[in-house]
DNA sequence: GTTAGCACTCGAGCAAACAGAGTGCTAACA
DNA sequence: TGTTAGCACTCTGTTTGCTCGAGTGCTAAC
């Protein structure tokens, strides 16, 4: 059997009916739609034909049809039509965004607060992992005889701090010239990458100061690719109590407890960076999202993506207003990173 | 009419009976009580004059009874006992603690995650005030012609950040020699204070940097007065969902919203530097809480209180327990952080 | 002052009854 | 041949009535 207009049309109606009310859809609510030209009985040979081909189903007998999410993926492949969000909301949202926000992780943590007021669903976003970080500037601060604090900032304005604990000493003077010396031989390149570098530009450095560089530079390696230096911004937790299939307690707490767990969430948009990613229900790894869609964005620096953001929330999931909303804040979030490292 | 003996031991029965079930207590289930040796009709008596004294209220004509929020208030100003959290346990949390905690706030965040761990209610804990932290370092780093971004490091390990925006324009150089300047009178001054000092040891700038230290003073104060400056870490917000109290899903999010709100949050621990404060439901400043009970614990530095922990749930709270531990982890926060920085 | 006995009250839980929404099937219609 | 009207059927949610049990307050006896 194939999926010829007529039940793209009777589909695509169901699964709006159903993101907007939750409530299984009927056959005689559906006729009543005014684009629905047709009766209820015909409407009701076309969905017992949908359901047998796995993309609605009956909670019980006497129910309407619900989308299933093999339905949801079809509409969002196929159906779903990206909105224009209009001026005066466009215009809000920069204006918010110029407002006042200098640096990267205020801008996340910014972009998750809009994300979440504008859709009404729980927000998130990440910041960038260090290994997509240039350093611009970075200085040894002597805390006592063995401990050495490392300020880091990235020309992204991001500033990162790593305590180390020496073996040997070393003195204010010393950390001084070492100082000195990575801040020549760091700038412009990836933090990730920077410990093979500074090997060349040892030579002004006497025997004790290059003992102290060897035994920083692994410690720093360790520090700067550690997992947990994304950080994890979420807004609007509380959403979620706004839709009835989260009215259990039961599935609430699983949401709420994952949505605490910042590595979790990490985790899962550090290995979703393509532009636009939509992860419905089973689709998703996490077994708390299992019921839940997810969609996230990434956000770019020279057209490189480095972090993610994006929504979680029920499947039936204002998909094109989401979409929508993300697109444009992805635009507007590359724009203003380009001129925040310019 | 008075409290008697009697009547104590009979209100301090009912307070633990209700706090480990949760349901309202009769007279029946109390005289089984091996320590209660009365008969039920009795306690009945006992009963009905403790609710006329506003102590106990009955949820309905055929229920058991349960504590009011003045019973609380009683039980932990007289009844409640401070319990010895056991050896290993104690262990247990030294270790943890002392493992890997270079800075103060990982140990917050630390604390947090412990707290609500051992006592199975959300926890929370700020990081100290900036009013309250000494300086030990600090830099300013310039971003490009206009902008400086300021890097404080504080005795207590601390690293803050600022983003200045200047009038006037400023070299490296000039900059440099500020900086030199600014290490040189700042160290171990309160970040509060420092904007008088500093005017004394100017001689040494030229004009243009005198110019320049004198716009970024004032934005520097303003900056590190800031309210949002307090980081706010918390923990287990889902074990609230534990208790049958919020299993009403408006309760649940109310809650959920307010642990969120991280500025309402911060202003209560702001405002509760007591040694150890409870707040019994309606003592509460804030609607969310209004049927919860907070409690709180602060810890110092040389002997003044610079932050705020502890832990929100049900009235019904086990007052017992979450004081003991309170209390030691308090001791336990105290003792790292002096060892932190000295 | 304490306790046993008893009538009374109220809520939780269960079953039966009912209304409403929706279906599938059949037969008639265009 | 595809569409539609009609109808019997199914299932849920809600209401109603009922019983059971837990707990109380009062009274009278110890």
């Amino acid at each position: 059997m194939a999926l010829d207009e007529r039940k793209l049309k009777i589909l695509d109606a169901i699964v709006k009916e159903y993101i907007s009310t939750a409530d299984p859809v009927g056959s005689r609510t559906l006729s009543k739609n005014p684009n629905m030209n047709m009766s209820p009985a015909t409407i009701r040979n076309e969905m017992a034909d949908l359901e047998e081909m796995g993309y609605l189903y009956q909670p019980h007998t006497s129910a309407g049809r619900v989308p299933s999410e093999k339905a949801y993926r079809l509409y969002v492949d196929q159906l779903m039509k990206i909105m224009d969000l209009g001026n005066i909301l466009q215009e809000e949202i920069k204006s918010a965004y110029s407002a006042y926000m200098n640096e990267i992780t205020g801008i996340i943590e910014h972009t998750a607060q809009v994300l979440s007021s504008l859709t009404n669903y729980t927000s998130f976003g990440i910041t960038p992992h260090t290994k997509y970080l240039n350093c611009k500037y970075m200085r040894l601060i002597p805390v006592d005889e063995h401990r050495v604090l490392m300020v880091v900032v990235t020309k992204e304005k991001i500033v990162r701090n790593y305590n180390i604990r020496l073996k040997g000493q070393a003195a204010e003077s010393e950390l001084e010239r070492i100082n000195n010396v990575l801040n020549i031989c760091l700038k412009d390149i990836t933090l990730n990458d920077f410990s093979d570098q500074i090997i060349d530009k040892m030579d002004s450095l006497t025997v004790n100061e290059i003992n102290l560089l060897q035994e920083i530079i692994p410690l720093l390696k360790e520090a700067l690719t550690e997992k947990d230096v994304v950080k994890v911004y979420s807004d609007g937790m509380d959403k979620i109590f706004n839709f009835p299939e989260f009215f259990d307690i039961e599935k609430a707490k699983k949401f709420i407890e994952t949505l605490n767990h910042n590595n979790i969430l990490a985790n899962i948009l550090e290995n979703n960076m393509e532009d636009l990613n939509i992860q419905i229900g089973d689709e998703n790894k996490i077994q708390a999202f299992k019921d839940c869609s997810l969609i996230t964005a990434t956000y770019k620096i020279n057209g490189r993506p480095i972090g993610t953001f994006g929504v979680v929330g029920p499947t039936r999931m204002n998909y094109d207003y989401v979409v929508s909303v993300l697109n444009f804040l992805r635009e507007e979030l590359n724009a203003h990173i380009t001129r925040l490292i310019t």
